[in-house]
DNA sequence: TACTTGACTGATAGTTACTATCAAGCTGTA
DNA sequence: TACAGCTTGATAGTAACTATCAGTCAAGTA
């Protein structure tokens, strides 16, 4: 059993984040102690990961509510939950390529500016094509 | 030369978001018609582009104002923009990471409810169990 | 026993980064 | 000439935090 404080370091997501998210619905089965304290078992830290991991890939609050929602009302939704999951999966590869792409722009970039470092040459190009020049595809 | 309809197009950004970007200092030498109308060359497009990809990193507006303006006084600033651009990349290494580990729960998901689907069989687990158990890392 | 420290609570206000709505202006076709 | 379709800036609204605050409680120390 958890504090919020423990689960804040545990999964790197602030206190302020986890009540919100709890307020949230986010977390049906949590518990309490006799201090009005929440107390998350494993099984809450697992609700805390797949909405940590909907969340960072775009799908907002109120989507992610509504899968909450359907998980536990149990059986009748695992079509919908599927579906669900699918549609985030193709998301997170789009997240995935989109990011590849970007790495390869900041690589460029990285190597652009090292040289100009190495060789103390002074930078010749206008800022514009400097910053921005295309990376080869 | 683009107007903002077609940028908002060809580089998947709204028109709304471009023209905040705008407001915010993220084209410093983007261009008007005589109706005042803002026209986006090439270069601009790569304004786009890597203002797109640091906001993608997650790297706050303000650390992209401050980055551009770095870029528009010159030379004497390559070290300070080579740090940024190193510090991004790391972040977006993270992103990568963390995607790829989220990548593998939906993957469990997306085969757990696959195969109750298929076999046509009953949920037995809780929804938290059905739900949130652990991939196997 | 009194006091302080530290973690928790909910309520509320503030911030960031959009996102939507609106009135107004220009342009090209019917 | 009208109107459809684009643009503009100003302003208001929204999502998702994020910070602040007053208050409760338990444990440790003087």
């Amino acid at each position: 059993m958890y504090t919020i404080k423990e689960v804040a370091d545990k999964m790197e997501v602030s206190e302020h984040t986890l009540r919100f998210w709890a307020k949230s619905g986010f977390f049906p089965y949590i518990k309490r102690n006799e201090n009005n304290t929440r107390l998350f078992t494993e099984e809450d830290l697992e609700w805390v990961k797949i909405v940590k991991c909907l969340r960072n890939i775009g799908t907002e609050n109120k989507a992610i509510k509504k899968y909450i929602d359907l998980c536990t009302i149990g059986d009748s939704t695992i079509a919908e939950r599927f579906e669900i999951i699918k549609d985030t999966k193709k998301k997170a590869l789009e997240r995935m390529d989109e990011l590849k792409k970007q790495l390869e722009l900041l690589n460029w970039k990285e190597n652009y500016y090292n040289s100009l470092i190495e060789n103390k040459s002074i930078d010749r190009c206008n800022p514009i094509n400097s910053d921005c020049q295309k990376v080869a595809t």
